[in-house]
DNA sequence: GTCTATATTTCGATAGAC
DNA sequence: GTCTATCGAAATATAGAC
């Protein structure tokens, strides 16, 4: 290899770096501020300041708002895909659900600002991500109504339809990350503490597993 | 009465029904509008098209778009309050909280407008409604927390924490409205039957009550 | 890859005739 | 009370020097 090629490659890598680093940068202001504002609300101004950056940036790093709103509300979803990992090689429904629950109820403390994006996408009709509803939800969906009917053949748990049981789920843990700024006003204005999020987490996994005839 | 004052209140009791009648369908509009696209992402000129009326008419009734965007959320906040009247004269929990389910979900599908511009305005941090927050649904939330807390005492139902009850309640009811399109969509893009729903609101009641240890 | 300046569009709001 | 025309502000996006 002759300089000017050893050269270019190390450029090159530096550039791939720079350009990961603030792709990074700039996806966890738009995160932020798409939650705090909505996609019609939020400025890529707004996302400039909070990244660091002139505005001119974002647009080299994102042709366009929607591409970048597209990679915010893409990256959440693989983060809500992964937390069934616990579901699926469970013996039964205290051990699956309960991981499962648990594992909602972390992601809504984490990344609360994902998951308001997620919601407030949904709530619009879903524009942006319909195909993913209809494809890779839907069939995550199906697997996981399957396992939770074996149980319910098996006799390990009471006969609760799967699909409402799953949108129970949903509803109550992403309730803590979507109406957070309600709790934490109804909480005297202060964030829920350690103890608090484990007492949350404990409730909504004793009343759903008591209400689908687990434990006692 | 002579003749001029007798047309002058003729045509001032004619000018407050326009007005109301008016101000009904763009309020209408507005919530539709709001609901589907966000405050920032809702336009004057939208809302117009959608009440049938020109852009200036609505500046004629509603100062600015947030004084139009505060009534819409004002209406909904009085609904959410009333949907608690059955909760109180219960003799306990299985009548009261019952009851309490069953009006909600029934707000959820008459309103799911209203529900989700809600749910929007306080995922962004309830710029408009934060003093509401802190007055009059703190008292609510309070004075329904001591009514549980006197089941709870009066051995009626399990010590499970009266606050994060309500909560479940809430998220639970209100996500058929503010994820009424993923429902949809997971329903092979149907909107959910009279049977359907029936069967939603049962399965929540059961599963709240049985994982409260009310019903067997 | 960075950043200032700016082109272009769109929106909230208003003026003023009817 | 209605509606057309338009102003001024703000937003997305781009041009072009560095």
């Amino acid at each position: 290899m002759n300089e000017n090629a050893r050269i270019s490659r190390i450029q090159k890598g530096k550039r791939t770096e720079i350009r990961r680093e603030n792709e990074r940068v700039i996806l966890e202001a738009a995160e932020k501020v798409f939650a705090e504002a909505g996609f019609g609300g939020a400025t890529m101004q707004l996302i400039a300041d909070m990244a660091g950056l002139p505005k001119a940036n974002l647009h080299y790093y994102f042709a366009t708002k929607e591409d970048l709103y597209r990679r915010v509300v893409q990256n959440i979803f693989e983060i809500w895909l992964h937390a069934a990992d616990s579901f699926d090689n469970a013996a039964g429904p205290a051990e699956g659900i309960g991981a499962y629950i648990e594992a909602k109820m972390e992601i809504s403390r984490r990344h609360p600002f994902g998951s308001k994006v997620w919601a407030s996408e949904v709530m619009h009709g879903a524009p942006v991500i319909q195909d993913y509803l209809e494809t890779t939800l839907r069939e995550w969906t199906d697997g996981r109504m399957a396992v939770i009917q074996r149980w319910i053949d098996a006799g390990l748990m009471a006969p609760v339809n799967p699909r409402q049981l799953l949108y129970m789920i949903w509803a109550t843990t992403q309730h803590y990350a979507d109406f957070g700024h309600q709790i934490e006003t109804l909480n005297a204005g202060k964030p829920l503490t350690d103890r608090q999020w484990r007492d949350a987490t404990e409730t909504v996994k004793s009343v759903i597993l008591r209400g689908i005839g687990v434990l006692v």
